[in-house]
RNA sequence: CGGGGUGUGGCUCAGUCCGGUUAGAGUACCUGGUUUGGGACCAGGGGGUCGCAGGUUCGAAUCCUGCCACCCCGACCA
């Protein structure tokens, strides 16, 4: 592994797609757009997943598995639907290959062409209302709750690493329930889960919101959105939550019996995050020596490492760090006591800061000597010297300190770079030189949206929850507008 | 699909304009020794059909033609 990573300040894109690769977390793949992601980076996955699917589990969610493949014609059922989603499709046609008489190697063989083609799944909408329709009879089989760890595909014309590639893991929640009013709550509680495990596992704040009728989901009647800030200031969507109203039960004509004896349809949801929220994870929090992990989601939580010349120092230090290893794993701590001979101590230290791990003790024969412990902290670099007695307290507590640290460290780089302002001189002036969020009137128009992106390359990224409503008058229109909503440039 | 760029040991690249020893460097890897509290040092070693195919030439990484791949910018992006 190569030394070092390029300054974040100046090529950001250039010092993420290196930390990505130096902290061992992905790499680009040879199959076009998409990626392979590395043990370590897949372990930070994994940490993600537990955690969501124990909050989903907690509201009620039961997990199932629906098919990679959506024949051609489920996706023409709901207009809007495949309009979204048509133009990043892969489609399979054929199923099989033979060799290449001519030539040599193998093509496919033409004799064996779908009747109908199949697409590889960008979303699972369909295929589960296609389900859905045979579940559902009864309002007593209602709500519906299901979720669903899958791998999707979008044949996205550039990709990045996490951010954007052509296939991605994600989970995706559809729930069907029997009034309006249930399936409104429910998108709403999924996008508080959301807001909930970014803050308070990634430790990254963010802002709640509806997407505008532009950058609606294609099928939904209302996207919520969970809105994040990178260290760059541009805004990264980090789930999002969709009401699908009756779309897709009249698309898949699912129906149900009421308790009065009347036949309706039923009202949907569909939730999803992404491993986007990977690149959410590294870009919010990381800085010039590389990834920094919060305590929550990092695979390793505290890495001791030994400061030896000999066997025998050797030996004597791991009877100390042998017995805070267990002791920290009896409180739950994830620890890696690495004791290898293959690496001095300076390289594993600049190994695990790359990779983020919030705590390293390092034990020497200075501190065999003293009965202490060199303790440092990966988000602000300080080192201490600790009583032996006292570290496994000490560690602990320190564990929940860099969690809070790390979120109040990223809430305060927001507020700092978000803006209001009042007039679009103003908006164009702090896009050109500031990076960050920017509060504004607008006139509620698909029209001033589209213009105002095409003028400056910020979109609006929500309309945010929970803001105090008040009057103004849009920066491009003039007109009157009740509600300030959040633009940015965004990923 | 438009515009720009790059293909040379595992990785990052020099060499190409102006053809000419055995194709180089850094890093990584292997061996031995000294080291070990912030990415060690010295010595030795292995590893390359110079993207692919054709052509020009006594001679091609270098010039010509064709093809392929990848990267960046734009268009696209629940």
């Amino acid at each position: 592994m190569s030394k070092g990573l390029p300054s974040r300040s100046e090529d950001y894109s250039l010092w993420y797609n290196e930390l990505v690769k130096k902290a061992g977390l992905a790499e680009n793949s040879p199959v076009r757009g998409c990626m392979v992601i590395k043990p370590y980076g897949f372990a930070i996955w994994e940490k993600m997943q537990a955690s969501l699917d124990k909050m989903f589990k907690e509201t009620g969610h039961s997990n199932a598995y629906f098919p990679l493949f959506i024949p051609k014609s489920f996706f023409s059922k709901e207009a809007s639907h495949v309009e979204g989603f048509a133009k990043e499709c892969a489609v399979v046609t054929h199923y099989r290959l033979k060799n290449d008489e001519e030539n040599g190697g193998v093509i496919v063989d033409p004799d064996a062409k779908l009747e109908e083609e199949l697409i590889v799944r960008p979303t699972s909408e369909t295929v589960i209302w296609d389900s859905y329709k045979n579940w559902i009879q009864s309002y007593r089989d209602l709500p519906l709750l299901i979720n669903q760890w899958a791998n999707v595909v979008r044949w996205e014309m550039r990709t990045r690493l996490f951010l954007r590639t052509a296939e991605f893991l994600w989970q995706e929640g559809h729930t069907a329930h029997a009034t309006k009013q249930e399936a409104e709550v429910e998108t709403k509680q999924m996008l508080e889960v959301y807001a909930e495990f970014a803050e308070k596992h990634m430790a990254v704040p963010v802002t709640k919101g509806v997407k505008t009728e532009n950058e609606r989901f294609a099928g939904a009647e209302e996207t919520y959105c969970i809105e994040a800030m990178m260290q760059d200031g541009r805004a990264l969507q980090a789930g999002t939550s969709h009401f699908l109203g009756q779309n897709f039960a009249k698309a898949f004509d699912v129906k149900f019996a009421t308790k009065e004896g009347t036949e309706e349809y039923v009202w949907g949801t569909s939730w999803g995050v992404s491993t986007r929220l990977m690149g959410a994870l590294i870009m919010a929090h990381s800085d010039d020596q590389g990834l920094v992990l919060p305590p929550k989601l990092a695979p390793i939580q505290v890495v001791i490492v030994p400061i030896f010349r000999s066997e025998e120092d050797l030996a004597k230090i791991s009877e100390v760090a042998d017995g805070i290893t267990k002791e920290l794993r009896d409180k739950n701590v994830s620890v890696q006591y690495d004791k290898r001979d293959t690496h001095k101590p300076g390289w594993k230290f600049a190994e695990y800061e790359m990779k983020g791990v919030p705590v390293r003790i390092a034990i020497g024969p200075r501190d065999l000597e003293n009965g202490t412990m060199e303790v440092a902290r990966r988000d602000t670099k300080e080192k201490q010297v600790i009583n032996k007695d006292n570290i496994v307290d000490y560690t602990v507590g320190l564990l929940d300190e860099i969690q809070t640290n790390i979120y109040s460290k990223a809430s305060a780089f927001k507020e700092e770079n978000t803006y209001t302002v009042d007039t679009y001189d103003e908006f164009k002036e702090i896009l050109d030189t500031k990076p960050g969020f920017i509060y504004a009137h607008w006139d509620g128009s698909s029209e001033t949206e589209e213009k105002i992106k095409a003028e400056t390359k910020a979109t609006i990224r929500c309309i945010p929850l929970n803001s105090n409503e008040e009057a103004g008058s849009c920066i491009y229109s003039g007109k009157p507008s009740k509600q300030r909503v959040l633009f940015a440039k965004a990923y």
